[in-house]
DNA sequence: TCAAAAGTGTTAATAGTACACCCATGA
DNA sequence: TCATGGGTGTACTATTAACACTTTTGA
């Protein structure tokens, strides 16, 4: 019954990838300076085009990998984004994610050959497209998300300073927090766990270092922070 | 520079309609009871293909305008589902949105020339494709945007009262209500108005109507039920 | 007269917020 | 010795949760 289908239109597919970082106390993304066509020497998200061998998720692993050569990432769909002129080229319908990724951990080669760089989030380029919708949407369902669920520890390095997490959930809300307050949420949090290890880079008494326990999370799991 | 785009594959692109009403207390779902191909006699939810000259939010609303006359619902996008074999029949990546509508409103005849049915949504019949897991992410999200927005009147009459609109609420968040609780809190919302109008069909003393006013809720916009 | 839904306040418990000083260290 | 970030507790305020009886009226 093939001609129940054959009367309806193609489309290209795309993904499109929002790639968040926490480096030097800021949220920054991963954004390509594109030395290829269409559009190249302007801003643009990572993307690629949905193949027939691989499901809208896998693809967007794979364009994650192509540019990082991480696997396992914590991603999130976005949204799909289907305006007719979205692409002036062609129409293509593109589907948004998001990725959390550890900035001391992605393939710098792969970066390079991409001509991609860290961009503070407060001081994004012009991008092309509706790359900034896309972003604003990502960055909007992320700050949500982040509210009541420990993704902000795929942002975090393995072992972090409480500094560290603090700067970066201010990050994330857009709102300082108070010191006090936020220690005190945190160690009721079972599954922050302090080791005995300490931080001299940050500061000259140093600091202890703690790490996220996925495992402790699943079982008690409440996360609030604000 | 059309060569770009040319050596990638196009696939067919369809929206799926998760329609939500509120009736007789209960939340239940507009689903069809397939009487055309693929699927004949089965169970699934309202959709159809995205065709050339329409975004993919425009192919949604027209998709629900076909089966219930309706138009300037409210519509979200839930997401967009990509997994190679989900139609067995072709592939077809499947952009899912739910929408909330008002059941003494929609078009009685279209909907008995769809075969469509109100069901309620905790008595819902198997589903085709990945239609069952569609439904879930859909009232996961309904429930959360429920949470911290006044979306639910999109489910009420024009009119309404307290007790209706508590036992929706009920019905979304899934757990009951204390009742003077409920209403103290209805009572800070300026934009839940009360009228002088009286509804006397469910019960013998008669409870007074209220109404939603959207213009109220834009200005100072605090909603929050639990 | 009675069944059925409408309507109405107070109190206790909990969660959230504000706030300031000492500590340890390397330069 | 001093500048820098690390670390700690308490009192107040706001929010949330628990709880029971009276009213109205049609059948």
């Amino acid at each position: 019954m093939t001609t129940y289908y054959n009367i309806n239109p193609k489309f290209y597919v795309s993904v499109d990838c929002i790639i968040f970082g926490f480096d030097e106390g800021e949220l920054k993304l991963l954004l390509l300076k594109r030395n290829f066509a269409p559009a190249m020497g302007e801003w643009s998200l990572m993307g690629g085009f949905v193949q027939q061998d691989e499901s809208v998720d896998d693809a967007a692993k794979r364009v994650l990998r192509e540019l990082t050569g991480l696997e396992n990432v914590y991603m999130q769909q976005v949204g799909t984004f289907g305006e007719i002129e979205r692409d002036p080229g062609e129409r293509v319908i593109s589907v948004a994610y998001y990725a959390l990724i550890k900035v001391d951990e992605y393939d710098r080669k792969l970066v390079e050959e991409h001509n991609a760089f860290w961009i503070k989030i407060d001081e994004l380029p012009s991008l092309i497209f509706d790359h900034p919708e896309m972003i604003s949407k990502a960055r909007e369902l992320m700050k949500h998300q982040a509210l009541d669920n420990p993704i902000g520890f795929n942002l975090l390095p393995e072992l972090f300073t409480l500094s560290q997490m603090q700067s970066l959930y201010e990050a994330i809300y857009g709102e300082q927090m108070d010191k006090r307050n936020f220690r005190k949420r945190v160690a009721t949090m079972e599954f922050v766990e302090k080791t005995d290890q300490i931080d001299k880079t940050g500061s000259k008494r140093g600091a202890f270092l703690y790490k996220y326990n996925d495992k402790a999370y699943r079982q008690d799991s409440k996360f609030k922070l604000v």
